[in-house]
DNA sequence: AGCACGCCGACT
DNA sequence: GTCGGCGTGCTC
């Protein structure tokens, strides 16, 4: 058992396959499944991962494993299966399996260098090397290449003067603080002491210090609480009492922060009906998927809390997947406090290296709970006692690079080896999750109703264009103007809520409609504020604010603000008295700033939050007793087929914001069509009709749940070479596919052209189609075999966006 | 993805 | 003759 197949980190159709490499005899206890390794390939020095460790192997001349990167293997089996899983289901590289289960402090970084080879002098070198060489020992290869070196440097290497250097870098250090540790016993320590010359008081200290002590203590700690300074302890290593050690630590990112530790609270007896099935499932080791379809407000967050509590008891561990959006302090309290430090938080707010650490508590197995953003799903637990996904409903657990992969999805995968059950809690699930549930591949459990019995808030849908009608030209209804006053002079709280879509900030002319585009994609420009500048958000394209229209030369050409910052604008107008927090990409930029506002409004600091999507979630404070909803429909117009879905979702999540203690609450959803049925079915927060409606039109038109979609894409610069390319691969697709499929294109893709290059695609539609994956798989495996033909061919097996 | 190797045209 | 352009194919 010699010789380790490895996963190289080169993410190309021709490496997409296990290289064997030799294990060298020093590293042969060590080297495992799972580990990175440092491995020769080609000339280059590459990282990769151990899949297999095994006697012998096909191929002759093998090279030798430069050196391991772990101690321990960062994939654990069922990992490594994964990653199989996710290269199959997602059509992806294996390398890029991987790397998505990891930190992405563990991605490697590779440095080239030019160095002298050994035993070469200076003066064997040309004149303009020697003066390069002449102060240090190694060069960058990147420098060399901008000094234009390359052409010289390639000759002298040649001769072999000097010496190419490859190295393979970790992204990231462990944190290490310099600890101080007690060599002796204190029985040993008192005698050294008093072996110590009179003098010596400070080392007397020292010794003392640890002869109360016999824990480690952080250097900088002993040097400060004894007011000494580092050449007393050097001393006292020196005569070997104590000893200087280096020791990993977190970098915590919840470390100042306290948690009031909560205990399980008495269940209602819905959420004790609810709960019945999914503890049995974790009793009996049992798969099972649970739909916990329960109205906000119904209490699902302390039944993830109890089931978690009854796998920890197990001695096994939980995931809690939340949707990025929701991972607010509030959200991670709730955990923290009733687990304490059992619990790891991972989500895109930390460092590299906050994330890296809050991983090596999962990976050591200090922690028994993981609550995370999608990535989270791959917390490289080994004895899985329940999965989590709150929201389940939410696009965010869709990945939308490579692996294209679903959370759900993978979480499935990862309960059916664990054994272990998975529950989806929303209040609007997915379409897909519904109908699975009524068809008894997911088992049903329902919260109808709040915990505190509280009606749902009460909600009215002011009709747009009647307001208009009636000579009011303001974003505010009369209506919603007049309730919040009323709030201001009673002194509660209110939450507007403006859909951004539709309002992003691009500019418009007044006078002839011209609009800012970027030039290398069919798209609008964004306003950035910050710069002062617009921007792509699709290929970073920059460019000024122009102050007159390049079309017609009018002055009156302007940038449609942020949305929330003119509805800020406008409050500030006609409600004066109004203080008013607005949070949304601009305000909530920095680190913490997103928590600091959402404290001041819970302290009652202003009357009026005004946000995007990011407060439609979590927010849970007493005093809110209205929302409003500016504009309930921008989204819906959108080239989406689950756009209604969203609106629904939405606005029933929006709804669910007010009045969710003693004050009851009220909502206002402004609109311009009122009829549109996931508007009037929101209104009722009546899932179920919503369900049966949207079911009905989902079969109309042949989209999930009733068929699965996958998604080809096709770009290249020039127009006519992506149409007849995806013209070719849609006659394929169609060749191989039953006729019960559906495969519409060649298309222009809804962005049809970003950073220059066309897009067209190939939608398909298909209930079972065993011959699909093949298909898929031999386009991808043509067209990344062939790169200079300029063709980009990417596939998403059941997208999300179809753009 | 890099990188070497190899074959062709343009230059000292 | 040789330098450097990029097309081709390989990396255990």
């Amino acid at each position: 058992m010699k010789i380790a197949s490895v996963i190289v980190d080169v993410p190309a159709k021709q490496t997409d396959r296990a290289f064997d490499y030799l294990i060298p005899t020093e590293w042969l206890e060590t080297i495992q499944p799972g580990m990175r390794v440092i491995v020769p390939f080609g000339p280059r020095k590459i990282q990769g991962f151990v899949t297999e460790i095994k006697a012998d192997s096909e191929f002759k001349k093998l090279r030798e494993i430069i050196e391991p990167m772990d101690l321990e293997p960062v994939l654990n089996r069922e990992l490594l299966d994964l990653g199989n899983w996710l290269t199959i289901n997602t059509l992806c590289f294996k390398i890029y399996a991987y790397q998505a289960m990891l930190p992405a402090a563990l991605k490697a970084k590779y440095e080239k260098k030019v160095k002298l080879s050994t035993g070469v002098k200076l003066n064997q070198l040309p004149a303009q090397l020697q003066e390069v060489f002449k102060n240090q020992e190694a060069i960058q290869w990147d420098d060399a290449l901008e000094n234009g070196l390359v052409p010289i440097l390639q000759r002298e290497a040649a001769k072999g003067l000097l010496e190419v250097l490859y190295i393979v870098k970790e992204k990231l250090k462990k944190k290490k603080l310099k600890y101080v540790i007690p060599l002796l016993s204190s029985g040993d320590l008192e005698t050294a002491s008093n072996g110590l010359p009179q003098k010596a008081e400070k080392q007397k200290e020292v010794l003392k210090y640890f002869v109360e002590h016999s824990d480690p203590v952080e250097l900088r700690q002993l040097l400060s609480h004894l007011n000494i300074s580092s050449s007393t302890v050097k001393a006292l290593v020196e005569k070997g009492f104590i000893a200087e050690q280096d020791m990993e630590v977190y970098r915590d990112p919840y470390e100042k922060r306290t948690f009031t530790r909560t205990e399980p609270l008495l269940l209602t007896e819905d959420q004790q009906r609810a709960m019945v099935p999914i503890l049995g499932s974790i009793e009996n080791k049992r798969h099972e998927v649970f739909l916990l379809y329960g109205v906000t407000g119904s209490g699902k967050t302390e039944i993830y809390l109890q089931t978690i509590q009854d796998v920890i008891e197990k001695g096994k561990e939980a995931i809690v997947l939340v949707p990025e959006i929701a991972l607010t302090p509030q959200m991670v309290n709730r955990f923290k406090g009733r687990f304490g430090n059992l619990v790891a938080v991972l989500h895109s707010g930390l460092s590299a290296g906050e994330k890296y650490d809050e991983w090596r508590k999962i990976q050591r197995k200090e922690v028994k709970v993981v609550v995370g953003a999608r990535s989270a799903i791959f917390a490289p637990f080994e004895n899985l006692g329940i999965i989590i996904i709150d929201e389940e409903h939410e696009t965010s657990y869709k990945q939308e690079e490579m692996p294209r992969y679903h959370a759900r999805d993978v979480a499935i995968e990862r309960a059916r080896n664990n054994n272990c059950p998975v529950v989806l809690g929303s209040a609007t699930p997915a379409l897909e999750s519904f109908a699975r549930a009524q068809k008894g591949v997911y088992t049903l459990l329902s919260l109808p109703n709040r915990m505190n019995k509280r009606a749902l808030p009460a909600v009215e849908i002011v009709d747009m264009r009647e307001e208009l009608r009636a000579g009011n030209r303001s974003m505010f209804s009369r209506k919603l103007f007049d309730l919040l006053k009323e709030r201001i002079e009673r002194k509660e709280q209110s939450v507007l809520f403006l859909n951004k879509r539709g309002h992003s900030s691009f500019v418009m002319c007044r006078d002839c409609g011209y609009v800012m585009n970027c030039p290398n994609c069919d798209i609008s420009l964004t306003y950035h504020k910050v710069k002062d500048q617009m921007k792509c958000h699709y290929c970073g394209f920059e460019s000024w604010v122009p102050n007159q229209c390049p079309e017609c030369a009018s002055d009156y050409i302007r940038y449609f603000g942020t949305g929330t910052q003119k509805v800020e604008e406008e409050l500030g107008k006609i409600l004066p008295e109004a203080k008013v927090i607005r949070m949304d990409v601009d305000t909530t930029g920095q680190k913490g700033a997103h928590e600091r506002l959402l404290k001041e409004f819970h302290e009652g600091k202003a009357d009026i939050l005004l946000g995007t999507q990011m407060i439609a979630k979590g927010l849970d404070f007493p005093n809110i007793t209205l929302v409003g909803v500016l504009s309930a429909d921008t989204m819906l117009h959108l080239p989406d087929f689950r756009s209604s879905e969203k609106t629904f979702q939405l606005l029933t999540q929006v709804s669910g914001r007010a009045g969710r203690h003693e004050l009851p609450g009220e909502v206002i959803i402004q609109t311009y069509t009122p009829e549109h049925y996931s508007i009037e079915l929101a209104g009722t927060q009546d899932f179920d009709r919503f369900y049966h409606r949207e079911m009905m039109m989902r079969k109309a038109h042949h989209y999930p749940p009733f068929y699965y979609l996958s998604l080809i894409t096709i770009s290249h610069e020039e127009l006519m070479t992506v149409v007849s390319a995806t013209e070719k691969i849609a006659a394929f697709v169609r060749s191989r596919l039953s006729n019960h499929a559906v495969v519409l294109g060649p298309a222009a893709s809804p962005i049809p052209r970003i950073n220059n290059r066309y897009r067209y695609h190939c939608l398909i539609k298909y209930k079972r189609e065993p011959e699909l994956n093949k298909t898929l798989k031999a386009i991808l495996d043509q067209y990344q075999s062939d790169p200079k033909s300029g063709l980009l061919v990417s596939i998403d097996v059941n997208p999300f966006i179809l753009m």
